[in-house]
DNA sequence: TAAACTGTAACAAACTCGGTATCAGACAAG
DNA sequence: CTTGTCTGATACCGAGTTTGTTACAGTTTA
């Protein structure tokens, strides 16, 4: 799947913030550690205030900082908030009418998807953000 | 994420194919039931073959047909077969080398993100095309 | 030989994705 | 109160993906 990686960047943001505790970190500071371009960083933390995961702060002297502990947020969150939580697609051809297969079969394999991608987001639920940043220190 | 829907379609076409068992049947026919043009079939049919889930037979009153029970094709199994196994992405931009986190955050998702795809292949591998046939029926 | 089919290549339209450039407005420091 | 730094938002670009389409050579049956 041609999977994007927003959510990836996501946990990087977050993880960054989630380092330095409690200060204003400016999107171009999170770029650096990305190595991306700072609008990237900023259309991503839209997301994450809209979601209510970190506060921004404009200005001089401004930036974003987490809202919550970062044991509080999981990858599952992250997608979430990024509108990323379905990995699956099922083809959106009208059925024909006239093929009882075809009828049924979106409605079906909808179903099995959905399981599946339940229990991706157990997984996803299990990994904090602390759980990250333990693992690379 | 973008996620694509041939694995949905694939499924689509091998239970059309479980349905008629043991007759070879034409990808103009499949793409009736699909709604779509028989390219579309075919190519996806092309990968179908390569996994040695079906076989194809050219020439008039030629078309495709399964090779495997239907008890034995999973999802999973055309998601392998169409190289669809991949859920999520990690940014593949270089690391910042002067930032710790940086370096090691790329390894760390990816850890993460595969354990919440086995999950769902795990869930995959449990549904299989006969399955599938049950439920539509 | 004619008809029906596969296999494959080439192409187009719509969309996504990551990146970039730009600008108004907020705000702290001097 | 001016200057510099930052966010938020928009618009745009190039590359790649996805789905559908046209076209055509080759195969097979009747």
């Amino acid at each position: 799947m041609a999977a994007n990686s927003r959510v990836a960047v996501a946990a990087h943001i977050v993880s960054v913030l989630a380092a330095k505790c409690d200060e204003f970190v400016s999107s171009q500071a999170i770029a650096g550690s990305v190595n991306t371009n700072p609008v990237v960083i900023r259309h991503i933390l839209a997301a994450l205030t809209r979601a209510g995961i970190v506060v921004s702060h404009e200005g001089k002297a401004g930036g974003s900082k987490l809202v919550k502990c970062p044991e509080d947020i999981t990858l599952w969150d992250l997608s979430v908030a990024l509108g990323e939580e379905h990995l699956f697609a099922v083809h959106k051809n009208p059925p024909n009418p006239k093929c009882a297969i075809s009828c049924r079969m979106k409605e079906t394999l909808g179903k099995a998807f959905a399981s599946a991608e339940r229990a991706a987001q157990a997984q996803l639920k299990k990994v904090s953000v602390k759980d990250l940043l333990a693992e690379v220190a």
